[in-house]
DNA sequence: TGGAATGATCTACACCGTATACAATCTACA
DNA sequence: TGTAGATTGTATACGGTGTAGATCATTCCA
């Protein structure tokens, strides 16, 4: 194995086991066996370590072979997958059955991207702290790229619609993992939660809602299913366009 | 004022200028005029204080005195308010109009959210990475369940829309300063941007679209636009089964 | 007037990222 | 086979970090 690779093992596992913090120059190069400066050579430096870092994990999304989905859910990524609601991987397939329709393509990837998230839970907000452009990262949004334009989504829209899809997935997945979406009174760690003077008319005509826990596997899924619903509406918004500019005709590409 | 409020406004401030990085117990301490320690009677710990500052931003949001959105656009919150696309407050309204509908309530707050990421390029990273429950963000959440529920959309999934309009805001403007949006071209700081070697259909298949510069500005009113759908088609699903369920009867609260 | 509480200070500790200088090992070519 | 060059690892050191601990000044209330 690359000594790189050996060094971003032991960084992720450091992330894992202790939280991001943990993973200094020094833990990573003790744990690798080596002093901390030995690691410039491979990483240079610390914020490029932590790039490496969600490219390793955007590996685990695509194995290496380019498009093809992990075989299962247990095919060599890291360890046992616990409680994944629906597939194994973001493209999991029947064998034998035809190519997925774009929905739960979509669906299979949006899962691979929570779960990943959920396995290393300092992931998701490090894909907002810093570009995220890994040869990873640009194989997993061509694959967006491909179902979006599968389901007839007009090529304008299509890297819009990438960003939208990755900026809810990972920011559920960071909300989750960071607290953001944590009820205030499960969190008394602090002398924070204290709620403002004022009246709150909204959460007192939701009282009976909020006093109930949140299923957040549902509620992720129907966040996906609300994104589904936005990428049909727009593949239709623009066949029907489509046909009313052009009643019977060959299309060319415009400018 | 308070000594705490100066500690955060220091805090901000050099945030502001020198990056989130430069936030530490010795500048801010020097920039109040004080000692390191001095600053751990009123803000507890570095922690606290990151969570602390992000409580002052969305005080920004909505001033002080409860539900009431700012008068105008310079009424006060921090300064000359540059280049706002389109209204100055979250809940603006032209003096003497009815109450606002919820569309452009909703947009209003989503896009005084992005303003102030904007603003303040090291806050929405920090909004993912920790729990956000200061009373601040608590009057702001109920803000928008009082919007949801103009909007028609029933109990049950106002607090999941919430969070999803919150993620699909903070997402973008992180994003933006976090410089995942960005293409890699535009990043030359690293070797980073090597391809992958296998193909790229998806990319090869919109080569001019990504060729174009994105406009973001453009790209933020189309998800809040694509948000608003989901939100209406939600309200709309609500009223159709409930006229099903109960043809002629006034509706009495369920549970 | 006398505690007690609060706020601020000083010192110190363990840790951080990494610049710099140097030694060891491996590679390629004469 | 010998040697130059590159690569990889080490040792040391510097300036920075958050904060525990002890101490001192001030202020407020009994």
């Amino acid at each position: 194995m690359d000594r790189r690779d050996a060094i971003l093992d032991a960084a992720v596992a450091i992330a894992d086991e202790r939280g991001l913090d943990a993973v200094s120059m020094r833990s990573v190069a003790e744990r690798v066996g080596v002093t901390p400066m030995a690691l410039y050579p491979h990483v240079g430096s610390k914020a490029a370590l932590l790039d490496g870092m969600i490219g390793r994990l955007l590996g685990e999304m695509w194995p290496a072979d380019g498009l093809s989905p992990p075989a299962g859910p247990g095919s060599g990524a890291d360890g046992p997958d616990p409680a994944e609601p629906a597939t194994g991987g973001p493209g999991a397939t029947a064998p034998g059955a035809g190519p997925p329709d774009w929905r739960t393509q979509l669906a299979a990837i949006g899962r691979a991207g929570r779960a990943i998230a959920r396995r290393h839970p300092w992931a998701a907000s490090l894909v907002f702290a810093r570009p995220a452009v890994t040869p990873d990262s640009v194989r997993a949004i061509d694959v967006v790229y491909g179902a979006l334009l599968a389901a007839g989504v007009p090529a304008q829209q299509v890297p819009r619609l990438e960003r939208l899809l990755g900026t809810v997935v990972f920011g559920f997945a960071a909300s989750e993992a960071g607290g953001r979406f944590g009820p205030p009174e499960s969190n008394p760690r602090s002398t924070r939660g204290l709620l403002p003077e004022g009246p709150l008319p909204g959460h007192e005509a939701l009282a009976d809602v909020l006093a109930a826990p949140a299923d957040w596997d549902a509620e992720f899924e129907a966040d996906l299913a609300d994104l589904a619903e936005i990428i049909e509406a727009t593949a239709r918004r623009a066949r029907s366009e489509q046909r009313r500019d052009r009643p019977a005709a060959d299309r060319a590409s415009p400018g």
